[in-house]
RNA sequence: GGCCCCUUCGUCUAGCGGUUAGGACGCGGCCCUUUCACGGCUGAAACACGGGUUCGAUUCCCGUAGGGGUCACCA
């Protein structure tokens, strides 16, 4: 049930001409759609818009951007997720302050996000912005970490803004898991997520400057109408855009009561230049920018005007995004040049468009190309944080020859101007190598606990630590560990599996009787003391010593491979090795 | 189709006028070895094409081809 009639006569308060402001009545029908968010935050909408050029009582660049209502079960699940993120041992530094920052907002003692507490100035401030339309996929991942990245390294900010304007598409579920995957990959942001769709006052409050000051106009055009017109620029194989047909035309030649909706007057001549930081110096031509939306006919802003005004308020200093959005720049940058020049304070950000990574068939990753949200590669993968962490920094970016990563060195060696143009496509092969690598490094305890609930058995805590490092040379993702560490708490009696089983046959059975006899008569039950002893037998029969470890390692384990045959008798104890073996032997 | 961007081994990349074009993943071989791994050594594998500029182009410029992105009252 949105409102299609009301914002617009609220609008059309505007073409009132004697007066000297306008109110505009806001309703704030986006923000249904959203279930658990606390609506009722928000502040009685009104905007109100002085008519005189001079006598604009918003101070320019110091207005405070309305406390993002944060949902706070959301807050407290960010906040403890990243507080125990298992990239590092304790939480983060921005993570206390993060913390600070959202319970303050959550009782009511904070009311603004202190973006601009004048300490910051000059200070690098960036923003990752995805739509919470599913989940956090690859792309958004590593836009997220550059953006994180490039903050940390200089010394800025990170901030995080949902754009949750579209209602239809958006959803809680996906906000949700999109603040997951950020705080699974050890990202942290140092104030709470602005939400878009409760700045709509402010778009269009800003909508309605542009309007006053002439740098937009209202279009009355029908969306048939503007079919109609595509349909023939189709035809005559012209350029698909809005012919500008209400740019220079008197509102009042449109009949009493038509909707409308207001659009940015570009310009038409000459061109714009922008420094991009990492496409280096693009030019558009301003002929090819049309007059696109900023309000719809209901009143609601368009991304267009949103993302402007809200990187502006968050005072975004770099814009780091998908090159996909390298052309909206250029439609973007004519709001603030324009802004600017009716209440300054308005500089250009310095814009860094990275180029999007692509699937294995070199078109941009989507659904089909499977797995797509970082979650699935933590569950199906069985992939470690920091490894997809490392492996989305080299995707487009690179140090010289260092393919491996920490966190830490990230941070320092991390710029945008060593990322790459060129697009790069997925490759799953050598994730799950620097997987394997992440997981020889990490914590014992950390791996044993993140294993744990994927062993079917009961499962000694204590036992699958010790083991972990001899199981983890040997798994390149989280389930095989699991699979690798499940002998560890097999209960007997249990069955050999289909090649363990063939290797059992009388001669085998025989010699493990022999080890058994052997190995029960060791008192030193370590590597060392079992080695020499096994070997000596071995010695004794003239035989390999593979000859007894492998039937050895089928009574053990159960399997044909595992870790070392003398681990494994240690790790297992005396009394569990010896029962396996005698399960086994003749 | 218009506009914009891209092009070094299969993939990720280093290179920033003179290199035997380097590394990593993957692939082959060898070594280590009680299995499987790890690790070590080693092999095959690339400057899209055509013009310039230059004593000299992978590197700079211009085309061509190929690929990608984008053209909504979506974001």
């Amino acid at each position: 049930m949105r409102s299609s009639g009301n914002a617009l006569n609220g609008l059309a308060l505007a073409d009132a001409p004697n007066a000297t402001k306008t109110e505009m009545a806001i309703a704030t029908p986006h923000c249904q759609g959203l279930p658990s968010q606390n609506h009722s935050a928000i502040p009685p909408a009104k905007a109100t818009v002085s008519q005189g050029p001079r006598s604009n009582p918003l101070p320019p660049r110091n207005r405070s951007i309305r406390a993002a209502t944060l949902d706070k079960r959301t807050a407290l699940r960010q906040v403890r997720c990243t507080a125990t993120s298992p990239l590092s041992g304790s939480a983060p530094i921005g993570t206390r302050c993060a913390f600070r920052v959202a319970m303050e907002v959550i009782e009511g003692k904070r009311d603004d996000m202190a973006s601009d507490s004048g300490q910051d100035r000059g200070k690098v401030v960036t923003r990752f912005a995805p739509s919470p339309t599913g989940y956090l996929h690859l792309g958004g991942a590593r836009t997220a970490l550059f953006n994180w990245l490039f903050a940390r390294h200089h010394g800025g900010k990170a901030l995080l803004r949902i754009e949750d304007t579209d209602l239809k598409r958006s959803t809680q579920d996906a906000i949700d898991k999109i603040i997951e995957g950020l705080d699974w990959l050890g990202l942290d942001y140092d104030e709470p997520p602005v939400f878009q769709s409760q700045r709509a006052d402010r778009h269009r409050e800003v909508a309605l400057q542009l309007l006053e000051a002439g740098h937009a106009y209202k279009c009355f055009a029908t969306p048939d109408e503007l079919e109609a017109m595509r349909t023939e620029q189709r035809a005559n194989r012209q350029p698909l855009r809005y012919d500008g047909r209400w740019r220079d035309r008197d509102p009042a030649e449109a009949p009493a009561g038509t909707p409308f909706v207001v659009r940015l007057k570009t310009p038409i001549e000459g061109e714009t230049v922008i420094d991009d930081a990492v496409q280096g110096k693009v030019r558009v031509a301003n002929a090819e920018l049309d007059d696109y939306v900023l309000l719809r006919a209901d009143g609601t802003p368009t991304y267009m005007l949103a993302v402007v005004v809200d990187d502006h308020d968050m005072g975004c200093t770099h814009i780091i995004r998908g090159d996909d959005h390298l052309n909206n720049a250029f439609r973007q940058l004519p709001i603030i040049k324009a802004m600017d020049s009716i209440e300054g304070g308005w500089p250009e950000p310095v814009y860094a468009h990275v180029p999007l990574i692509h699937g294995q068939d070199g078109a941009k990753l989507s659904k089909r190309h499977g797995a797509v949200g970082v979650e699935a590669y933590r569950d199906e993968l069985g992939v470690l944080p920091e490894a997809l962490f490392n492996y989305l920094i080299r995707l487009g970016w690179g140090h010289g020859d260092k393919e491996e990563f920490t966190r830490d060195e990230a941070v320092a060696l991390f710029d945008i101007d060593a990322v790459g143009k060129s697009p790069s496509r997925f490759d799953l092969k050598k994730l799950l190598n620097l997987n394997a690598h992440h997981i020889r490094e990490a914590d014992d305890t950390r791996l044993a606990q993140l294993v744990a609930p994927e062993i079917e058995c009961a499962v000694d805590l204590d036992l699958l630590a010790r083991a972990m490092p001899v199981i983890k040379v040997r798994a390149k993702d989280t389930h095989e560990l699991a699979a690798g560490a499940a002998f560890l708490f097999k209960q007997r009696p249990f069955d050999l599996d289909a090649k363990a089983a063939a290797l059992m046959d009388d001669e085998s059975r025989q010699r493990l009787t022999l080890v058994s006899q052997r190995l029960a008569a060791e008192n030193d039950w370590t590597m060392e003391a079992l080695e020499a002893t096994t070997k000596a037998l071995a010695e004794e029969l003239q035989l390999g010593l593979g000859k007894l470890a492998q039937p050895l390692r089928a009574a053990l384990t159960g399997t044909t491979t595992s870790p070392g045959i003398f681990d494994v008798l240690v790790l297992l104890g005396r009394e569990e090795s010896l029962a396996r073996i005698d399960a086994q032997a003749a």
